[in-house]
RNA sequence: CGGGGUGUGGCGCAGUUGGUAGCGUGCUUGACUGGGGGUCAAGAGGCCGCAGGUUCAAGUCCUGUCACUCCGACCA
């Protein structure tokens, strides 16, 4: 269906970085297209990559206190409508169910872009004392929003994701919940994903429908645009009151309780892809890489050849390593080409020559780099590459993002920075959305976050000349 | 939503003034090969996105529609 250059035919990436993007995720068999606009098929590799995701995040959150729920997919329209920022913040991209069968519903049901309404529902039927709180639940599931552009695992209509809904005795406690799981999706981007990120809060136009305050980790994607990786949001009080949650406090008065929620979706599949990747194919991080290590025999006509390469898949499985052999009758320099296209971490290859020689050639994904490696020391040499690999590719982004975040003091500047270089720039900023909205129309970029670690990139803000002691990172993003 | 491009074997494409479909690759079988996308041989595979219309005749012309893609606008 998708029509499109082949990937091998794509020399620079940078020159058509979107068209290299949808190439890939087909070349690399993460994605199909199904028969309806922005519904997608993720095949079993891209399937595998967010199910590492989710074993992550899911220890985590069981770690922290939190308990796993299957909520509707359907909400009654009614029951959307109680937060008024909440619906008209998604009110344009709701799909509905209207029929059940050749019945016409009475009440119109929205298919849940997001599930706050029904959590806010159901504790508001369950939740008496304190000493119900906190209730620290998360739900992995798909959503749907009726976007208008889609693209794969950037925007689908129907998405995977977890969404976590805590609801707590104080303000305090839950803006600390929000603090904290939005360490844990950072902990996911850096560690395991080798995606650096910028952590801080979200502007007022920025934030979620509803929200008293939004927090995110962004990334910078390797054409320079920001890529919103997890949110985390406190939403103060004002959904309990919206939907009647009460409960009787410590000394016994009736008091709203406070509450969070925070989202991490499958376009992290995405940010992995146009963090790491390049012109042959993927470029996976090994802690999150569905396959760590591709054995690639030699002339496997050869005696002997199979059966050592098997005993290397079985060494290495033993040491934990996530390997898999290429035993197909394709030559070996398809395999080659193949492995990288899908982004595997580590090649071994093994010939009759290295038995000869009691070694394998361990070749790395990221560099091209290709190393003996004598067959009484793999498995320890085997994940030590693989630590290596892990440490740098994180490295190499992070060293993207310094080098291609700027500091400006006039709106000139960011416009010259913009044109010039392009990436994220930092200034100060007044706070006020006129001068938000100005750097948008003027320079292009929006405002990604107001980060924790405040730098003084000047005494004002570039559009209104205030005196401002706040720094934004401004940029293009996803 | 606006503008450009595209839908033809699994994939990538060609198809002239309308005349009943072809190439590359992949697939199947066999042999030779094998350290960077191998060679040869023989096969299988398509109501040309879908629905209408014009015509003796439509992949080709017209209308509509669906989907993909790029740019922009919008957007959690």
């Amino acid at each position: 269906m998708a029509k499109g250059k082949n990937v091998e035919q794509i020399t620079d990436m940078d020159v058509d970085f979107a068209q290299w993007f949808t190439d890939i995720v087909t070349k690399a068999g993460l994605i199909d297209y199904s028969g309806v606009k922005g519904f997608f098929i993720l095949r079993p590799y891209a399937y595998a990559l967010w199910e590492n995701i989710q074993t992550v995040l899911d220890a985590r959150f069981k770690e922290l206190g939190h308990e796993n729920v299957s909520m509707p997919l359907l909400i009654p329209e009614s029951l959307l409508q109680k937060e008024k920022d909440h619906v008209e913040g998604f009110a344009p991209e709701v799909g509905w169910v209207t029929h059940g069968g050749s019945e016409e519903l009475a009440e119109r049901l929205c298919i849940r872009p997001t599930s706050e309404t029904l959590f806010c529902d159901h504790w508001s039927n369950v939740v008496s004392s304190w000493r119900d709180l906190p209730m620290l639940y998360n739900q992995w599931c798909s959503v749907l929003r009726w976007e208008k552009t889609t693209r794969p695992f950037l925007r689908h209509r129907e998405f995977l994701w977890q969404e976590g809904h805590t609801l707590h005795e104080t303000a305090e406690e839950a803006e600390l919940e929000t603090q904290q799981m939005l360490n844990v999706y950072a902990e996911l981007c850096e560690e395991y994903l080798a995606m650096p990120v910028v952590k801080g809060r979200k502007t007022d136009k920025e934030k979620f429908a509803g929200a008293e305050a939004t927090y995110t980790v962004e990334c910078m994607m390797h054409d320079k645009k920001a890529l919103q990786s997890g949110t985390s949001h406190y939403f103060g009080d004002g959904f309990a009151r919206a939907f009647d949650i009460q409960f009787s406090d410590r000394e016994n008065k009736l008091s709203y309780p406070h509450q969070t929620s925070w989202g991490l979706s499958t376009r992290m599949i995405g940010g992995i892809i146009m963090t790491h990747g390049d012109n042959n194919g993927l470029n996976l991080p090994p802690r999150i890489a569905p396959v760590q290590v591709i054995v690639i025999p030699i002339a496997a006509h050869k005696p002997g050849v199979l059966d050592k390469a098997s005993e290397l898949v079985s060494r290495l499985k033993q040491a934990g390593v996530r390997v898999k052999s290429d035993t197909s009758d394709q030559s070996p320099g398809w395999k080659f080409a193949e492995h990288e296209m899908k982004g595997v971490p580590l090649r071994i290859e093994i010939g009759p020559k290295d038995i000869e020689n009691d070694q394998c050639m361990a070749v790395l994904r990221y560099s091209g780099e290709k190393i003996s490696v004598p067959l009484s020391a793999l498995e320890e040499q085997t994940k030590q590459l693989l630590e290596q690999i892990q440490k740098s590719l994180f490295e190499r982004a992070k060293e993207y993002l310094t080098s291609n975040t700027h500091s400006a003091e006039t709106l000139d500047d960011v416009k010259t920075i913009l044109n010039e270089r392009g990436g994220f720039v930092k200034t100060m900023w007044c706070g006020n959305l006129e001068c938000e909205m100005k750097m948008k129309d003027e320079a292009g970029v929006t405002s990604r976050c107001i980060p924790f670690e405040q730098e003084r990139v000047g005494a004002v803000c570039p559009i209104c000349k205030e005196p401002s002691d706040t720094m934004v990172v401004w940029g293009v993003a996803y």
